[in-house]
DNA sequence: TGAGGTTTCCCCACGATTCCCCACTTTCCT
DNA sequence: AGGAAAGTGGGGAATCGTGGGGAAACCTCA
């Protein structure tokens, strides 16, 4: 289960080092083995491996043939696998780095079972510091939250 | 069951002591392993592992799908595991910190189920000396409960 | 087919942060 | 008053994020 996020530089060479405290994590889940794609937000999901292909599983099954469609390409056609090398880094591709509009500073954040990946001031201007604009949403969130 | 409040300090190193009395609550119940996160008011919440897993679960579940999205990110993704130290303490992360306002003068707080870590001054200003403030709601609440 | 250039991967190194351990001081109970 | 437990502080070691160099693999174009 992946949760918190992290404030990471993507070097010029494209690689992003994942935070150590989940490499362990990652290897035993998928041998580190991850699936990066786009969904409908400006910033990369990161799944590992066997989640992604329980998605496409699902897709497959749809009831409805329209969505589907739209999300085998739009999901599934952007989707590259990589692997973590050995100092526990994935190479983000160029494309989707550029889809994405990351540049160097960006916002690894776990989200339960994968993780987004956000440029650092959309995140922060989204769900930082100060996310006042969310705030009368997010109070309605938690109270729909049994907890 | 957590309940009281403690009046602590946050030291140098962004490190808070757990009042001796919650130590052994906590090893049994979850190894010494929490969670802290932030939910929409300005402090931070602490849970015993098991307990923000069993809240992860219940997001995922949610019926309203915008909800959970946001819950995710604002909750789930700024949450940071940790572990108490041999000496009891959790060092709280500086982001945390920082979006909760925290300096050296706290207060830990049980909630049941959870603590929850406010600035003093905001605290007292609240709930403190003279919660002027709240006292009709509070009132009301009161009425609404059977005991 | 071969050469040049680019990309990818692995290793090493440095700086910063984090974590762990030890010690001191204060408080509370006996 | 004495002792034990708890809160507080600091120093040192290990780890982690980050950057760069170099070798191997790949692709392109002649």
């Amino acid at each position: 289960m992946f949760a918190g996020s992290h404030q990471l530089t993507v070097d010029e060479k494209g690689r992003l080092a994942v935070p150590a405290r989940y490499r362990h994590a990652l290897d035993a889940q998928c041998q580190s083995q991850v699936v990066i794609t786009m969904g409908y937000e400006p910033c990369l999901e990161i799944y590992p491996a066997p989640e992604f292909r329980a998605i496409c599983e699902s897709i497959v099954q749809m009831e409805n043939r329209e969505h589907a469609e739209l999300l085998k390409r739009a999901f599934v056609g952007r989707a590259v696998e990589c692997e973590l090398d050995k100092q526990g880094r994935i190479s983000v591709p160029t494309l989707l780095r550029r889809q994405a509009h990351l540049d160097t500073s960006v916002v690894l954040v776990g989200q339960i079972n994968r993780f987004e990946l956000w440029a650092e001031d959309k995140w922060t201007a989204m769900y930082g510091e100060g996310p006042d604009s969310i705030l009368p949403t997010l109070k309605d969130a938690f109270r729909a939250l049994k907890r």
